[in-house]
DNA sequence: AACAAACGAGAGCAGTGCTCTTGACATCGA
DNA sequence: TCGATGTCAAGAGCACTGCTCTCGTTTGTT
């Protein structure tokens, strides 16, 4: 399952020598080990130390690969961003493009079964922050918007495509800050719906990780839900009503 | 484990004695300091031999008062909870008793005002877990259960109320388990609403924390929203009319 | 005064992240 | 082909962590 990085190695001009070759493979093999003990012990209890042992080699030796636990932690969680990203894609395209209520469905139900599936790597992508840990912009935000984008691109095709009814929300004024940067967003990632209908998506946006956080993060009781997926579908139902799609 | 010897505990009638006062004054110190610790350097990397060393103490010693680091770990959890606990009651006692929807706004603007206060806390409640810490449950789930129960406390006082209009939800149907494990609560907490009223419920609680999360786990962008007060009332509006909360 | 419980200090074990040095090996240019 | 250059794994070492054990001392009770 592991898809390595065409990109990493093709953005390597230089004819891959069997030097550079060996190194390559040695740190997809740190990712792969270091996913795996993220997925077991957690991500603030992943050791460099123990990644070694796994890969057969001293301690020191890893810092050849990687300068960090942290660039360590960075690579994962660029992993994990596009993991996340992969299934996702994969989910929506899989539904009828006219459809918007079954994609938007189809993507918050990628985004739960990954997270029940991996749930060490999405409490490092969504949970609290690793202490002393920063993720570094440059390298996290495109992959780390991925999902985010995708939902937006969905909610602005509905409103394009003229399956939002604005109706269903009665006016709530937006404050003018807010509008201010609804207004930014809208320019930004080049939106057609207005500051309602951006804000409605919002909510949804952070209504959908808030469910799934409760279960991954077991704020619900042990047996306080035993119809979870019921519930969940049940939340996605009506949060698809609170953002105007017409199922 | 509460096999405890109610003799001993009843030889113990007298807890003034100096020593026991002394004791009871250090474990508040270390509760104290811990807190301090917590909220600067997080959860993860709270360090028994640091509360130490700020203690004035060498380490080995801590452990006379508390037995564990997860021992430590369950006290601040406890300790927050009831922070949490009461700030959302004063905030909600201050409104009048038939505002439900005041009531609903200033339970979640408390629980979100405390929040960005002690980041580090509401990561230990509502946050990805701590690698290798389960909290027990005998001593956590009744402070920790405090905001929701108040929370549904004032959704059930309105539907009783009659200030619920279940009219503002398009009927989405509830499927069987879902309807048992919602029976299930409202038997246990002696509740009157129907099950689309608690699933709403349930989803506004949801969608409340996933907001804040958001907000502490700085899953908005840096820039992306500067008016976040307004963004989170406005969202508290929306979620008021999906509950069918009439303002 | 005698005794037992509680206590603080310190040593010690195993683990962590990380740095530095050392010696072996591969690669490339002359 | 030979030497310079660079890369690599290994190991020692530092500072930190949680935690246990022992050893005297203090303290309150009898």
């Amino acid at each position: 399952m592991t898809s390595a990085e065409p990109a990493a190695v093709k953005a390597k001009q230089k004819p891959s020598t069997p030097r550079e070759r060996a190194r390559t493979q040695t740190i997809a093999d740190i990712i792969r080990l270091g996913r795996e003990h993220l997925a077991v012990h957690g991500a603030a209890a992943l050791s460099l130390r123990a990644v070694a042992r796994d890969l057969g080699v001293v301690s020191s030796a890893v810092y050849r690969y990687v300068e960090n636990r942290d660039e360590l932690l960075t690579l994962l969680l660029i992993d994990a961003y596009n993991q996340l990203g992969d299934e996702v894609d994969a989910a929506v395209d899989a539904v009828p493009g006219q459809d918007f209520a079954g994609q938007f469905k189809a993507l918050a139900k990628a985004v739960r079964t990954w997270a029940i599936r991996e749930p060490a790597s999405y409490s490092l992508l969504f949970g609290s922050p690793v202490p002393g840990y920063q993720a570094p912009g440059e390298r996290t935000t495109v992959p780390g918007t991925r999902v985010i984008v995708r939902l937006v691109g969905i909610f602005d095709a509905a409103y394009r495509a003229g399956a939002l009814n604005a109706a269903a929300s009665p006016a709530v004024v937006i404050p003018e800050g807010l509008a201010a940067d609804l207004a930014a967003i809208r320019g930004e990632m080049d939106l057609a719906a207005p500051d309602a209908t951006l804000a409605r998506g919002v909510l949804v946006w952070t209504s959908v990780f808030g469910a799934i956080s409760f279960e991954v993060f077991g704020q619900y009781g042990r047996d306080t839900f035993a119809a979870r997926d019921e519930l969940f579908d049940h939340q996605l139902s009506v949060l698809q009503g609170v953002a105007g799609l017409q199922g």
